[in-house]
DNA sequence: GCCAACGTTGGC
DNA sequence: GCCAACGTTGGC
């Protein structure tokens, strides 16, 4: 059992959002290690967590799982979508997306800057810390994972 | 709105 | 295969 962490900008998608269309497919990811660890890591039953980038804000606002594992991301087809690519073609596709279901919806976010707080210490290591970190997509350790866990009440 | 950091592109 | 230029991300 695995665990993650997805950004998505509250504009183009919330948490409130997922909550509630209940499941969502995970599309417009364009970015190689994101894209690994969904078609090849990623499997159902997986947790992750929601989190707001972007906002005034930021950061892990709500749980989520893993409900279908990487089939296509058929909006990389599509001319008119955001994330076209035509590099990816139905035959050989290039990008991936899994289905996530909703789980909860934390009572306050959990900000980027409390969870800074802990970057020498339980959260050591984390990649959503590191600067200039740019994956929208990462894993997260059980052990990270649990802790987070006791900052939302 | 600014800008640092990063991934990707493309010329050579 | 190098690397400069460019576009994007995302915190502040």
């Amino acid at each position: 059992m695995n665990y993650w962490l997805f950004k998505s900008e509250p504009d183009a998608f919330s948490i409130d959002d997922l909550k509630q269309s209940k499941t969502t497919h995970w599309d417009g990811v364009r970015n190689y290690q994101a894209r690994n660890m969904m078609r090849d890591d990623m499997k159902i039953g997986d947790l992750a967590f929601f989190y707001h980038s972007n906002t005034d804000v930021p950061g892990i606002v709500g749980v989520m799982k893993i409900v279908k594992e990487a089939y296509p991301d058929h909006t990389a087809f599509d001319p008119r979508d955001k994330h076209y690519d035509p590099k990816s073609d139905p035959d050989s596709p290039r990008w991936f997306m899994v289905n996530l279901r909703y789980l909860r919806k934390f009572r306050k976010v959990i900000p980027l800057g409390l969870l800074r707080e802990f970057a020498n210490d339980e959260l050591a290591n984390m990649p959503l810390l590191r600067k200039g970190n740019r994956l929208s997509v990462m894993p997260v350790t059980e052990k990270q994972w649990s802790f987070i866990l006791t900052l939302c009440d």
